[in-house]
DNA sequence: TAGTTTTGTTAGACTACCCTAACTTTATAT
DNA sequence: ATATAAAGTTAGGGTAGTCTAACAAAACTA
């Protein structure tokens, strides 16, 4: 069984490398500093993972899963997203405190606990965030969205997901009007630095290019 | 704030401690198999748990808890039961599983997460092996309790707890007929062994002396 | 292409928790 | 009352995960 620190690794390594990062691999610098350690820190622990065959790995190279590492990563996002939900549907979470809990809960191990929730929840397809939950066999259906910042002005379009999961950002989401399912006008975009001014639910506010960036939309 | 293994050790002290063991004082070594580690082991924590003025220890001495190291005892006691309580209500874990998962969920650290846990429970007095949850304030009222071997002969009580949680003890006591509210009629004891025939919704069954010692009944 | 910056690695050290082996203190039993 | 047994402690060592400081390789840049 992988520690919990292993387990942390992968799912990092899971979230810089996926479709919605848009690469395949990464740098044991962004690995670090995604896990808020060292990069020598990190660089002990990519030879442990590849030492377990979880990761593809050489001296001074990128990193990427194998296969073996991506269905652990996997199994934890899962993990993570189905107590999300939980603590969202059934305990009166809001949107932003439930992602610090489930760093948590996401690393207690008990098959039968998993299955049980998921079961008790109704077999969610997507946690608060709007993430696609993954399935017991470790398929995820990937979500066909864009960012907001990728909508073009004068369209409309339905946020359906947030990339970052801090507090700060969510509060800030929460703020401007915004959850899941809400629909949002792009009124303007400045040119010169990607500030655009929406429209939710009649409100007009502006927001920066690097909010637009982590709202996803379809 | 404490770490999982400080917290374990608390809990032993609290148990091997407590009125159910009657006991206010335990020992190294005993301690040390509780918690299945060497009392060499034991004794470098108590050291360091002393020096948090969590326990009353002195070398060659007993050890007892402090009122704020039997505070965190409490908590931690606390969410146990009520997460075996949510492991048995809500996800159909049986008697002698919600244990050990248990183990592992009682350290998650979040007070908005118990909290809104036992609201979302209703508030549970007991867990499902009969024993009492403390209170938010820590507080948990001790039960007028007996063991079965201290019931007389002829004599019938009903179960209210158990003091083993192993699962292989829960099964026999599943297999004896046995749950929380059964009504227990005492058919006879030996003199020579203690072994006791009882009877349990007209099912006569014969139990050791260390099975009676395990069963509490008013 | 050569210098500089960025990125990645190695060596050595620290803490938490665990161990074994050797020792000391306390308790028990005749 | 002393020998033996039981309980408890200390010293020294191991692993996982973290760090800093020094170094090496790769990537930029002019």
């Amino acid at each position: 069984m992988l520690s919990q620190t292993e387990e942390n690794y992968l799912k990092a390594l899971f979230h810089l490398t996926s479709e919605t990062a848009n690469k395949s691999e990464t740098g044991t610098n962004e690995l670090a500093a995604a896990l808020n350690v060292k990069p020598a820190t990190a660089n002990d622990m990519l030879k442990k993972l590849k030492e377990k065959k979880l990761i593809n790995y050489e001296k001074y190279g990128k990193v990427s899963l194998t296969a073996a590492g991506r269905r652990q990563a996997i199994e934890v996002v899962r993990k993570h997203r189905l107590w999300e939900t939980f603590l969202y549907e059934k305990l009166q979470f809001s949107w932003d405190e439930v992602h610090e809990v489930a760093e948590q809960l996401e690393h207690i191990y008990s098959p039968k606990l998993i299955e049980q929730l998921e079961k008790f929840l109704g077999y969610p397809e997507f946690d608060p965030h709007g993430d696609v939950i993954p399935n017991a066999k470790g398929e995820l259906k990937l979500q066909a969205r864009k960012t907001l910042s990728q909508v073009m002005v004068g369209k409309s379009c339905k946020l359906v997901a947030v990339k970052d999961n801090s507090a700060s950002f969510l509060q800030y989401v929460v703020k401007v009007g915004l959850g899941l399912s809400s629909k949002i006008k792009l009124i303007s975009r400045q040119e010169f630095d990607g500030t655009t001014e929406i429209e939710v639910n009649g409100k007009k506010s502006m927001v920066s290019q690097k909010f637009a960036d982590n709202i996803f939309v379809v």
